[in-house]
DNA sequence: CGGGACCGTCAGGCTGGTTGACCATCCCCT
DNA sequence: AGGGGATGGTCAACCAGCCTGACGGTCCCG
């Protein structure tokens, strides 16, 4: 187990990632999608469901390199979940595009973490969840607010 | 930025915990010790002060395999913050233990840690901090309770 | 005194990214 | 009209952090 980060709460934080990440893919292997894996929702979390999605655009949405989500998407399109098409208006540029796989996985992502975003609130009571995410988004936003820049 | 985990909570987690970890690498740094990264705390964190520790029950506690382990001990020997004796009690075995400048290391190591602690709970508020690390260990224990056997 | 079991280590591999360099295309400015 | 810089996608190389597998030396129990 990994990266531990000294402070408990940095541990806490990173076991909490690792439990809804392996569940999420868990979740989506029983229905049918054993090749998602976890990064892969980088692209299904900030595709344009119809019209698709440059891959620097997806790369600036998701906060990493062209090239990183290059690999997800090259991953992504040999297992048909997306293709890529030239762009009309922009001679360099291709766009990404779901594929009607692409458009019934990334539905069932969003119902899965859905799931188990619900199974957490009930886990926790909707009090104390609410604190939870309020207190989680403090918290990063405090140093994200650096390297936003 | 890497691996999201389609539930915003699960980015949330992801997103604290490399915040704080990228804190206490600065922390350290600052004060002195620039070749520490995030993953040594799992030595420091684990290994007894004085007697020293063996590679394997390092790994045992921290969770990881006994050559994951090994990396983290082989960096931080060649740092001179630990070294390796023979065990005299078993041929076999090597026992790990802290130099001067490791001891001194986690010592600041823990410190930096609880000041980070601390910053959080006055950016929280102690009831919604200790709110937020109570729901932390739940949802956290839900499924780490699978892989501990 | 033989056979597991356990210790540390070497070798190789995988995931999930990164930086750097490139070329083609685009578009603004003179 | 026509550079020249910015932008889009790609290839290549690299890195951090781990893991699995195999192995030789040592221990200990029957």
């Amino acid at each position: 187990m990994i990266t531990m980060v000294g402070t408990d709460l940095g541990r806490l934080l990173l076991e909490g990632h690792r439990a809804l990440a392996s569940e999420l893919v868990a979740l989506l292997e029983e229905r049918g999608y054993p090749d998602i894996r976890a990064g892969h929702a980088a692209v299904f979390l900030h595709i344009d469901r119809r019209a698709g999605t440059r891959l620097t655009e997806l790369a600036r949405r998701a906060r990493m390199t062209k090239q990183g989500m290059m690999l997800l998407v090259d991953d992504l399109e040999g297992h048909g979940y997306v293709r890529r098409v030239a762009d009309p208006e922009d001679g360099r540029a291709k766009v990404v595009k779901l594929t009607a796989h692409g458009r019934r996985c990334a539905a069932e992502s969003r119902r899965a973490a859905q799931a188990l975003e619900t199974q957490t609130r009930r886990l926790l009571g909707d009090r104390r969840y609410d604190t939870l995410r309020e207190a989680l988004e403090e918290v990063a936003a405090t140093r994200v607010a650096f390297d936003d820049e």
